[in-house]
DNA sequence: CCATCATCCTGCCGGC
DNA sequence: TGCCGGCAGGATGATG
């Protein structure tokens, strides 16, 4: 599933493909999909795109017009770029269409969204507003992601995946984040010391930082916006081995439902 | 205040 | 081989 590094990639891909593009349209097989942004459709036409731009899981076309398109691909989106005149691919949902190019919006589950809103209210409108510290742009120190996660009532992959503290990170990162720092998913925040919290922050900065170099983790079928895969999948020591052997010390690997998410953790390395 | 559950959705996997 | 139940999971909202 998308989380920061792969939404990264794909803004990444994007920001040179659209950057200086005028939008053209924008239609979905899907209403869901589009929901936020049907009545601004055509607001936006002959807009000029200014900025491509992350924020937590989200993505941000910036127009010159004022408006904002922001996406979030959820659990199985994916943006892929095509020329105009290519055929609808499987799944896709949506299609946006610049002067002389097209995006594709497919979907598997449906879960994802586009909305098309004003600069000025476009954080509200996409609950942009609710999200947490960006963990990449320095923002977020160590001291920073000690005061807020200290002292927090209830499991450490609960308090990670919640994007109104830090944004951006998804179940592989949270699980991967926590093997690295050799705690527990299923451990108490609150009874963490300053010392774990520590080497929780630099698991988190190294997990991502990681998925970035790599392009994404391509395990339940991520693709970048030329459809192709990253790498990072190569590199988990824990997300997806459930019953596999650890690759630090050869113990079985747990999986467990922390925070209602399947989680993976090694009961040797991680306490 | 906290945790857990249902919701959305559909491909895929295991069991029979 | 084929059917079917259940699972996966980001985010939100309802329920215990």
């Amino acid at each position: 599933m998308p989380e920061l590094p792969e939404v990264e990639t794909i803004v990444s891909d994007l920001k040179p493909v659209l950057v200086g593009r005028f939008f053209v349209g924008l239609t979905g097989t899907h209403k869901n999909s589009i929901s936020g942004a049907i009545d601004n459709i055509a607001t936006i036409k002959g807009g000029k795109v200014v900025e491509v731009k992350r924020r937590g899981k989200f993505i941000n076309i910036f127009f010159e017009n004022d408006y904002v398109m922001t996406i979030h691909l959820r659990m199985s989106g994916r943006i892929l770029t095509r020329d105009l005149n290519e055929e609808q691919l499987k799944f896709e949902r949506t299609r946006i269409d610049f002067n002389d190019v097209s995006l594709r919006f497919c979907d598997v589950r449906k879960f994802g969204k586009v909305w098309i809103s004003k600069k000025s209210e476009y954080e509200k409108v996409t609950g942009i507003s609710k999200l947490g510290l960006e963990p990449l742009n320095n923002e977020l120190t160590v001291e920073k992601f000690i005061k807020i996660m200290n002292g927090k009532k209830g499991t450490v992959k609960k308090w990670l995946l919640d994007q109104s503290l830090v944004a951006g990170i998804g179940n592989i990162y949270a699980d991967e984040s926590c093997f690295y720092a050799g705690v527990r998913p299923d451990a108490r925040m609150e009874k963490l010391k300053r010392k774990e919290l520590e080497k929780l922050f630099k698991s988190v900065m190294k997990a991502l930082k990681q998925g970035i170099k790599n392009r994404g983790t391509s395990i339940s079928d991520f693709q970048d916006a030329y459809g192709q895969k990253g790498r990072n999948q190569e590199l988990l020591f824990v997300y997806g081995r459930g019953g596999q052997k650890c690759l630090k010390c050869s113990n079985t690997l747990e999986r467990a439902v922390v925070a209602g998410r399947g989680t993976v953790f090694c009961k040797k390395c991680q306490k």
